[in-house]
RNA sequence: CGGAAAGUAGCUUAACUUGGCAGAGCACGUGGUUUGGGACCAUGAGGUUGCAGGUUCAAAUCCUGUCUUUCCGACCA
């Protein structure tokens, strides 16, 4: 009896994680495959969620300054071309419009994998004087990088996200903005989407393409894999200097401007549902949850439940997002199922037997608790409970981040700890990039980044055996 | 880009080996009875067997090509 039900529909998370995961997205209704190869279609119940992403982080983006503004999809060829290793870093997937109509273009577009170049030319146009910086502009948009191989949210072609590029006067205000939205990222992931972070740099192999030094927000899956859910880069000079973006300095003089970009995507979505995922389905962190309470009338025609479950959507529907279930093709029994796996973090059900007692019962998705309420009661029982929820998924996955990250102090440890846990690694590590590169082929684990909580946990490379100071995470990653 | 597997109704699939009217369960429409963990009865609709070509009197079935999806690697957010 038990689950049969579930099996049926959804892949077991254990016995393959990668399947289980495309039946969520799909059965859940976050998003569907289209005839467009690797890109997905987000249906209104997953674009629901990355809207009230968007609104948090637009907001708190408002609050330190940040502006939005849109710039082109389309990027000529030249501009591109300009930064050296960050076209080394993009060109293998970007994609080319080279005609017209009818047309054959003299020069290639580039429909944009990112938008540095574009920004940095506009940037170089705006810029005159010391006393314009600095530029702190972000835009929501799409961009497209022709990955060959796709999976939806975690790796589609087409992608939505925000990238945000700033320019200021001096380094030392660039860095500053870099781990000032860095913090941003990091409270969106902890406190909005209930995941924890391990706050780092990226090494040299793994910053981002241009950039003088990435920072990261490093999250663990369920099954132990690493997701990077946001980064921010500062670039230095290394942009504004090929993109002529100089202004006149207080001291009179001819200055390139410091530069910095940071961006969260649809990605997180993906991370939602392998952070906190189960064998029911999705769970959604109550914050963003598109439908935060569902109620569900039992014997919808008996007596008043129709009324009192009606009552009950308009007290709480004021204050959360709630939906009344009133379908009449499906039973209860049914409509409970559907719901824990669409990941609703709250169910009340109330029937006639309820109402006698003037009470419901309100079902705790992340545990699956019944608890029975007085009506009178039930703003401020589901209040707490929400936040309890929060609490409680949050606490569950750092208990797996605690549990799956261990430490390493020599290579045939590493190997098989990571064998074996398929979780993070904590090891020092000599600095080598030759190191990386052995890790990597040994284990498939790359350095997640160098946590800014460092520790000493011993002198020597796990890798090489040579003296070491630096502590670095590794993992397998998506 | 390397290795592997799979495409038949919205989904899961049968028929393929050995060529001969493409069948079922779930889901869906309609009418009714139901409703506290995936209800039931009746009835109805739904197919260019991924696409293109070839072999054949005849192709879901055999052959060739192609596209897509999934999995494992490499690459990336």
């Amino acid at each position: 009896m038990k689950d049969k039900n579930f099996v049926k529909e959804i892949t077991n998370i254990d016995d393959d994680f990668a399947k289980w995961y495309t039946d969520i997205v799909i059965k859940a209704g976050l998003a569907d495959y289209t005839d467009t190869k690797g890109c997905i279609a987000i249906k209104p119940y997953g674009y629901e969620i990355w809207e009230n992403i968007q609104k948090y982080i637009d907001n708190e983006f408002k609050k330190v300054n940040i502006k939005n503004t849109y710039f082109p999809l389309l990027i000529p060829e030249n501009l591109l071309q300009k930064e050296k290793d960050h076209v080394k870093g993009f060109a293998p997937e970007v994609a080319w419009v080279t005609q017209g109509g009818e047309e054959k273009l003299e020069e290639r577009l580039c429909i944009r994998p990112t938008s540095e170049t574009i920004i940095s030319t506009m940037y170089s146009k705006w810029l005159n004087s010391w006393r314009d910086l600095p530029f702190l502009y972000n835009q929501w948009c799409n961009v497209l990088r022709w990955e060959k191989e796709t999976r939806p949210f975690l790796r589609s072609r087409e992608f939505l996200w925000q990238e945000g590029h700033t320019i200021h006067e001096t380094a030392k205000e660039a860095q500053e903005r870099t781990l000032q939205m860095l913090d941003i990222y990091d409270d969106v992931v902890q406190n909005l989407l209930a995941i924890p972070t391990i706050k780092g740099i990226k090494t040299e192999k793994e910053k981002f393409a241009g950039a003088d030094s990435t920072y990261t927000i490093e999250t663990m899956m369920y099954d132990g894999k690493a997701l990077q859910t946001a980064t921010s880069h500062y670039f230095g000079q290394n942009f504004s200097i090929p993109f002529n973006i100089k202004f006149k300095n207080r001291k009179e003089e001819e200055e390139y401007a410091y530069q910095t970009s940071w961006g969260i995507s649809t990605r997180l979505i993906g991370g939602i549902i392998m952070a906190h995922g189960d064998n029911r389905g999705l769970k959604i962190p109550p914050k963003i949850a598109p439908i935060q309470i569902v109620i569900v009338p039992i014997a919808m025609h008996k007596e008043n439940v129709k009324e009192k479950s009606e009552e009950l959507y308009n007290v709480l529907n004021t204050n959360y997002r709630t939906y009344l279930d009133t379908r009449d093709q499906y039973t209860p029994g049914y409509k409970f199922n559907d719901w824990e796996m669409k990941g609703v973090p709250i169910r009340i059900e109330i029937g006639p037997r309820d109402i006698e007692n003037n009470e419901c019962i309100i079902v705790r998705r992340d545990t699956n608790e019944k608890i029975v309420t007085k009506i009178d009661k039930i703003v401020e029982t589901i209040k707490n409970t929400l936040e309890d929820i929060h609490k409680n998924m949050y606490n569950q996955c750092k208990k797996r981040l605690e549990e799956k990250t261990t430490t390493a102090y020599n290579l045939d440890e590493f190997i098989n700890k990571m064998n074996e846990n398929q979780g993070f690694i904590k090891a020092m590590w000599c600095g080598s990039e030759e190191c990386e590169n052995k890790i990597k082929e040994l284990t498939s684990a790359k350095s997640r980044c160098l946590p800014f909580n460092q520790e000493k946990i011993s002198d020597t490379c796990v890798c090489c055996g040579k003296k070491a100071d630096k502590l670095v995470i590794w993992g397998r990653q998506y």
